[in-house]
DNA sequence: GAGTGGTCTAGACCACGAG
DNA sequence: TCGTGGTCTAGACCACTCA
C-alpha cells in the first residue's frame, strides 16, 4: 500500500508534466487541495514537499505555491555550460585576501591577495546557478586567467548536497534540492594554481559529462 | 525565535560531534526524547530528519536511532572508491533483456540479453554506495568487462538528486540526502558501448574527482 | 508480545503578503 | 484585516525487529 503523499505527489506532478496546470499557476490553497484529496494538512504538506524537493512547484510563503515553469537541463562539459542563447552572466568582483579553505585550495599563503568574480548565470528571467571564481592578484591580467598559456592540469571535484541559505536564496531554490558543487583548480606548467571556481548547479536543471581518452592499458571498474 | 526542531537538533549534534555520544550507540526512543526535549514526537522526529540528512544519525525501523560512525569521506577516481581496507563489496547477478533507458545508453536493440552486477559497497557494517553495471551478454567473458582490451573512451555523467525510495532503503540514508549520481559509458575502438553502469554515491560520504591534462592551447572557463 | 520507528489525523497558533 | 503558508501538538494506527 503507497503512502498517501506520494500518491498525491504523483498526481499533481502528472498533472503538471501533462500540462494540465500550467508554470506559473497557483495551486489551491493547501487546506483546499487538502479537503479535496480527503487527507490532513500535514498529509497534504508533505506531498508538496516531495514536490518543491523535484522542483515542480516554489512555495512562497503568504502567498502560495506555484508551479514552476519547464526547465531545460543543461549540461556542463569542459569548463562551461552548454552555450545557449537565452543564457546570460552577471558578474560581480571583489577584492579580497586568501583565507579558510581558499588557503590550500590555492596553495598560497594566508591573506594572499585574490580577485573573485562572483558569477550568477541567468537563464531567461530567473537565475539557474552560480560560480565563484579565485584568482591570485598577482598574475591577473586585465581579464580572469582563463585562457592562460600553459594550462597544465584541470582538476574537478564533484559533490552532493543540499545548499547552503545563501545559495538556495541566490538561486530561488528549495533548500531541499540537491545541487551539484564543482570545485575546480586550474594548475599551470610551474604547477602554480592559476585559478580556482566553486560551482553550484542545481540537480533539477543541470549535469557535468566527464569524457576520458584511454591511451595505453586503463581500466575503469566498479565503484 | 529559532525553531524548536533546530535547536534539538543543534544539541543532539553538538552532544555527538563532542563524542558525548558515542558512535554506535543508540538514542533513547523517539516517545522518551520527545519527553526529555518536552515537545511532541513529530517536532523530534524533525529533528532527528535533520540529522540523518546530515548524515549524522542511522534510523532503523523497528530497531531505534543511532549515532552513525564519523564518515570518512572516500573519492572517486578514475573508476574507482578510494581502496580502503574496511570496504567490501556484495555483488549480486541478474540475466536480463534491454528496456528503457538503457537501450539509448547501451546503444542496443530493444530486448538484447545483458547482464546486470548489482554491487552494494560497504563500509564496515553500514551499506556506503551502490552500482548497478550492464554488461552486453554476447561480450560477458567469465568476469564483467571491466578490463577488456582495446578500451577506449570512457564518458561520465554526473548528477545530484535525492535517491529513490528503494536507493534510500538499501543504503539505509534519509530520503532528504543528496546523493551524486554518476552515469558512466565505456566505448571500445569499434564504437561499441562495451559497459554502462549506474553509480550512486552518497554525498555525506563521497565525492568525485576528475583531472584533464592540457596538452595544447585548451581552456577552462567559468560555469 | 513488547518495543521500536513510520505514517497519518484534526486541529491550534504564529508569520508573512497584499489590499 | 484577511488569506496564505510554517510550525507544533497529542494523540491513533500500522510495520518492523527481536526475544
Amino acid at each position: 500500500m503507497p503512502f498517501l503523499r506520494d500518491t498525491i505527489a504523483d498526481d499533481l506532478r502528472t498533472q503538471i508534466t501533462t500540462g494540465h496546470l500550467a508554470a506559473g499557476t497557483r495551486l489551491p490553497s493547501e487546506p483546499r487541495l487538502a479537503a479535496q484529496y480527503k487527507v490532513s494538512t500535514p498529509t497534504l504538506r508533505n506531498a508538496l514537499a516531495l514536490l518543491q524537493a523535484e522542483g515542480f512547484i516554489e512555495k512562497v510563503h503568504g502567498k502560495g505555491n506555484f508551479v514552476h515553469r519547464p526547465l531545460r537541463r543543461l549540461t556542463y562539459t569542459e569548463g562551461r555550460l552548454t552555450p545557449d542563447a537565452d543564457l546570460h552572466v552577471t558578474i560581480r568582483t571583489t577584492n579580497l585576501r586568501a583565507r579558510g579553505d581558499l588557503i590550500p585550495l590555492l596553495k598560497v599563503p594566508s591573506r594572499t591577495p585574490l580577485k573573485e568574480f562572483f558569477c550568477l548565470t541567468h537563464q531567461g528571467e530567473s537565475p539557474h546557478s552560480l560560480a565563484r571564481i579565485y584568482v591570485p592578484r598577482d598574475l591577473e591580467s586585465a581579464e580572469p586567467a582563463w585562457c592562460r598559456p600553459g594550462l597544465e592540469e584541470t582538476r574537478e571535484r564533484v559533490t552532493a548536497r543540499l545548499p547552503t541559505p545563501e545559495e538556495a536564496s541566490s538561486l530561488r531554490i528549495s533548500s531541499t534540492l540537491a545541487v551539484l558543487a564543482i570545485t575546480r583548480v586550474s594548475i599551470d606548467s610551474t604547477g602554480r594554481v592559476t585559478e580556482a571556481a566553486r560551482l553550484v548547479l542545481p540537480g533539477n536543471r543541470a549535469d557535468a559529462l566527464f569524457t576520458i581518452h584511454h591511451t595505453t592499458e586503463e581500466r575503469g571498474t566498479e565503484g
